[in-house]
DNA sequence: GCCAATCCGGGAAACGGTTTCTCGCCGAGA
DNA sequence: TCTCGGCGAGAAACCGTTTCCCGGATTGGC
């Protein structure tokens, strides 16, 4: 296992017969460099199978050409389809995609703070995120963009999904199949998307829907185990936060011997991979991940030029049905 | 925005009157330091908020303190459950993790090596990644361990899961239902589990099983799309190479009105979260995730102090009926 | 009481690049 | 022919840390 010396910029330079400074142009597609040098360059580049110091350039140009993706739950698969289509942005562009999955609320600020010495900007996808830390990242200047999270107090751009109108859609489509005992499986409480889904369910009461809410979380775990309670308000529907919470009380249903959509209607939201091949399949709201880590990585890239990218009107979901929802039990629709 | 300029290690000596090379001396808790100057550039760091520089770090020291991940699918929650345990570990250590989702083969060795200059060490969970870049990987002395592929040819410490019993105690499961006619929804071709997999069904001849391989994939929509096919062997079962494929050939089965298992068995591999969660229920084989996951740390950590990881056996899973298998249809079990 | 050994902290040289500054050269205009 | 301008390439400064080396002070032994 011999330690081979890291080839460095300026061995490039001494094969080539140049100095440093023009190996460094070249590396960077600058145009001031004679054709024939910037080919000896580059040969000697291939030859010594030279790979730039990240690290080094990172401290020399204070660039480092990635970003910090901070989400809160890596095994939510709605995430993926966000941050993937940022990532091919970013890869487009030729940035790296960190990303770091942090769930504690409290050293926040500090794991932010902490990768910024390797990161340009950042991608905030937790909703559980403290107010007071992007305010202050805002503050110090930081690019920073904001996912799916509408915070009027703090300047950062954001983008979101409109999470009301959809969700009132699907008010709407449980109202007409007759629902109005209805139960409200909660996100974590603080989120901006909870309260706009709640918001919505509440709204529908004009439809006739009796909601309530019961907490849950956005995890299948959450929703299996808020079942029993929501239950408890005898509903004729459930509508989960999410499609892993929706996911979690049909299998919790199902266990109880009662049946999706027959006996309890189930709603989700996010429209991730299983919600089509779940069993029944789901009715949820398409949520447009890809524009949304497309459009996401595009703000995230002029604020990292400097610019202050225009803000977005919100991205629309759409409302869609499947197999989880049917007429309400007892109800003559 | 003010641009504030970053607080280095300097302000930070000058404010507390020493030198540069003291505050890097208590940053690091070296002890030869005068306890009360250590307590007064603790102090300084604390009020002007100093953050020591990470790239300048790795540069000055030549350790980032941080390793990279790179997998095939970042929506494969099996992954999940891995990374997450080694995450732990490495925040337990001191270490960052750096996941980078690559998939197509070729530029592997590139993406690594790119990736190196901001890395300590290397996590291999890319089933498909050469053999060749691995050697290279090993040659060049890189800090790596391989998770779930044994390359015999290698020179790089691997931990991995034992496929081929588990997989076995499955078949036996299957034929001891009465099925003797199934099909093996094959993952990636060229992956070490999907041959120690196919090598166990194949084993299963000698329980009576005559077992058919069609192409498919480690994906909901691979193993979907793959069912039509299979069904052309008419199968009593189908076992899929993982969880995923086997929810997607569920979900097409149901879709032909096909029930499972009454007509069809169906069975995984990993057990991730959703598999207890479907319906039904999906036999299939419990994989040591996090186990996995905190292993792999433990030596790729053992691997930076220079040492050489003792390569452990491998780890076992248990297979778990749940309630996609039943009798083979037709038959008098 | 003197000299050597120890210890602690500061100065300065890396680390591997980027970027600015400067200088030489060449062509064009007067 | 002389000068000025522009351009291309090299020298050197710099980015923020770590670490080596060395000097001064303190301590201990004889």
């Amino acid at each position: 296992m011999k330690e081979r010396r890291r080839v460095t910029i300026r061995d490039v330079a001494d094969a080539a017969g140049v100095s440093v400074a023009t190996v460094s142009r070249v590396m960077s597609g600058s145009l001031t460099v004679n054709p024939e040098m910037a080919e000896r360059v580059r040969r000697a580049t291939q030859e010594l199978e030279y790979r730039p110091n990240g690290a080094a350039q990172g401290l020399a140009s204070g660039m480092h050409r990635s970003v910090g993706v901070v989400l809160p739950d890596l095994s939510n698969p709605y995430f993926h389809g966000i941050i993937k289509a940022t990532n091919v942005g970013a890869a487009r562009d030729g940035y790296r995609m960190l990303v770091t999955e942090w769930q504690e609320p409290g050293e926040e600020l500090g794991v932010c703070l902490d990768v910024l010495s390797r990161v340009d900007g950042l991608m905030v996808l937790s909703a559980r995120m403290e107010t007071d830390s992007l305010r202050d990242l805002a503050a110090r200047g930081v690019p920073t963009v904001l996912v799916n999270r509408v915070e009027l107090g703090v300047d950062l751009p954001m983008v979101a999904v409109d999470n009301f109108s959809p969700m009132l859609e699907l008010c709407q489509h449980l109202a007409s199949l007759g629902h109005r005992r209805v139960v409200y499986l909660a996100g974590s409480p603080g989120a901006w998307q909870n309260r706009e889904r709640w918001k919505a369910v509440q709204q529908a009461r004009i439809l006739g829907l009796e909601p309530v809410m019961v907490a849950s979380d956005a995890t299948i775990e959450a929703g299996y185990e808020a079942t029993d309670e929501a239950l408890g308000h005898d509903p004729t529907a459930l509508i989960a936060f999410n499609d892993l919470a929706a996911l979690g009380a049909i299998a919790r249903l199902r266990e109880l011997g009662l049946r999706t959509p027959e006996d309890v209607s189930v709603t989700g939201f996010d429209d991730v991979a299983l919600a089509r091949y779940a069993d029944p399949a789901l009715t949820t709201i398409v949520s447009p991940k890809a524009a949304l880590g497309e459009q996401a990585w595009l703000m995230l890239e002029a604020s990292l030029r400097g610019e202050r990218p225009e803000q977005p009107p919100l991205l629309s979901a759409t409302f869609v049905q499947r197999a989880s929802t049917g007429p309400a039990k007892g109800s003559r629709a």
